[in-house]
RNA sequence: GGGUAGGUGGCGGAGUGGUCAAUCGCAUCAGACUGUAAAUCUGACGGCCUGACGGCCUACGGGGGUUCGAAUCCCUCCCUGCCCA
């Protein structure tokens, strides 16, 4: 299987650190992944991406596919020589943009529901066409399917260090018939994502990713389970938990979600990222993290601190300098956001590797 | 001096007799952002009252007029751009 290899150091309670080797370097666990979609963190440059100097990224499938760049980054030898990254890589397969391009925009909502149900802008169609072998894509007007087999075929040609099975995220309104008739998808999906891996690295002398499945079920508790059990029998070098979760309920899914998996393997949970969702996961055993916010608010004008955020539009000294020259700005507060959560990241490995309880250090970063 | 185009809310700029406190953009203010449809989106934005529905007042350069009714029509004054002398 894949070149990376997972070791647990310490628990404390179900939290835990570890280390994830891979031919890129070792990450420490808990870590988090910062996303670089097309390949490098949004307005991010090449000096720009030393300074943050993040543990981890990820690359999305999807996007680099659909964008054409994914002949160039084979050739070139992978996406790191590609982009002259040095850190470990991930490329998500293109399963979240299942649901952010096809029911998120139907539904008006991103993963994790919001309250304002009835306000919902809702979509007569859906836009991405989900049928039992694949989906179908509409993208500047031309039409991309993509299948389990596809999704790892692009990824090894992508050439990351850790890969995502193809899944189907669903919405946060979806019930659970739909998300019972998705995961019977996301299953078989699995299963087929696993042998292309397997395959393709028969061929692979050199570098071959790890592949990690995903955990679905939306915030159904049987579903959940049923998907953890299942997947987590299956020969993955590691698990992602992905889909939808309520406002509050993330704890008590992250723990169906987790009760089916090894406890050697490393778990991701996919797309979370509030400091809170951070703190809670890592207090039920999750390893790895993704997440768009750093970068995302950073670009809208916050920045992290641990005595809360501050938007630079409205803090008189830096207002001045953003409007002077907002690229810049928006670039120097993705770096410190960068340096925030690794910051964070550093400190709880060591609350747990103290045998500390996190909760102290979650009241220090006493964010929402 | 002659001709001509215009003067609208913080700015730009629609509207050209009633549905106009006045489209829209910018600025401003507030809020959101969780495997990136996102350097984005949402809301507020004349004043006063109201939790809200809504109500009242003052407003489209100044003044006067026509009309049931004017940002919109008429008269007059002031100002600005452009062209010609």
């Amino acid at each position: 299987m894949g070149k990376t290899n997972f070791k647990v150091e310490k628990y404390y309670k179900k939290a835990r650190v570890g280390v994830l080797k891979t031919p890129h370097g070792e990450i420490k666990t808990p870590n988090l992944a910062f996303v670089a979609t097309h390949g490098q963190i949004k307005l991010l440059n090449k000096a720009d991406h030393k300074k943050a100097d993040p543990d981890l990224m990820i690359a999305n499938t999807f996007h680099l596919w659909v964008n054409k760049k994914v002949p160039e980054i084979k050739k070139a030898g992978g996406i790191h020589k590609f982009f002259g990254h040095k850190i470990p890589m991930m490329t998500d397969s293109g399963g979240f943009q299942v649901f952010s391009l096809g029911f998120g925009k139907m539904h008006g909502t991103g993963k994790i529901a919001n309250k304002k149900v009835e306000n919902r802008k809702l979509k007569a169609d859906n836009p991405v066409k989900i049928s039992d072998d694949g989906v179908i894509f509409k993208y500047n007007n031309k039409k991309y399917k993509l299948t389990p087999k596809k999704s790892i075929q692009i990824q090894h040609d992508i050439g990351a260090n850790i890969i995502f099975v193809f899944d189907e995220c669903t919405s946060p309104y979806h019930n659970h018939k739909y998300n019972l008739e998705a995961l019977k998808r996301t299953n078989d999906w699995a299963v087929k994502c696993l042998k292309a891996h397997k395959t393709l690295n028969v061929h692979l002398e050199t570098e071959s990713p790890s592949l990690f499945g995903i955990v679905q079920g939306g915030i159904y508790e049987d579903l959940r389970k049923k998907s953890s059990r299942f997947i987590g029998s299956l020969d993955f070098d590691g698990f992602g938990i992905g889909g939808s979760f309520g406002e509050k309920q993330m704890k008590k899914i992250i723990g169906w979600a987790l009760s089916g998996l090894p406890r050697e393997k490393p778990r991701h949970l996919l797309g979370i990222g509030k400091i809170k969702d951070i703190f809670t996961a890592v207090e039920q055993g999750i390893d790895l993290f993704d997440c768009v916010i750093p970068a995302r608010e950073a670009r809208h004008g916050i920045i992290y601190t641990k005595k809360g955020k501050i938007n630079i539009k409205k803090f008189k000294p830096l207002a001045v300098i953003y409007k002077k020259d907002r690229l810049k700005a928006q670039r120097l507060a993705t770096i410190h956001n960068i340096k925030f959560y690794k910051n964070l990241f550093r400190e709880i490995r060591q609350a747990i590797k103290n045998g500390q309880n996190l909760s102290t250090l979650r009241k220090e970063y006493n964010l929402r």
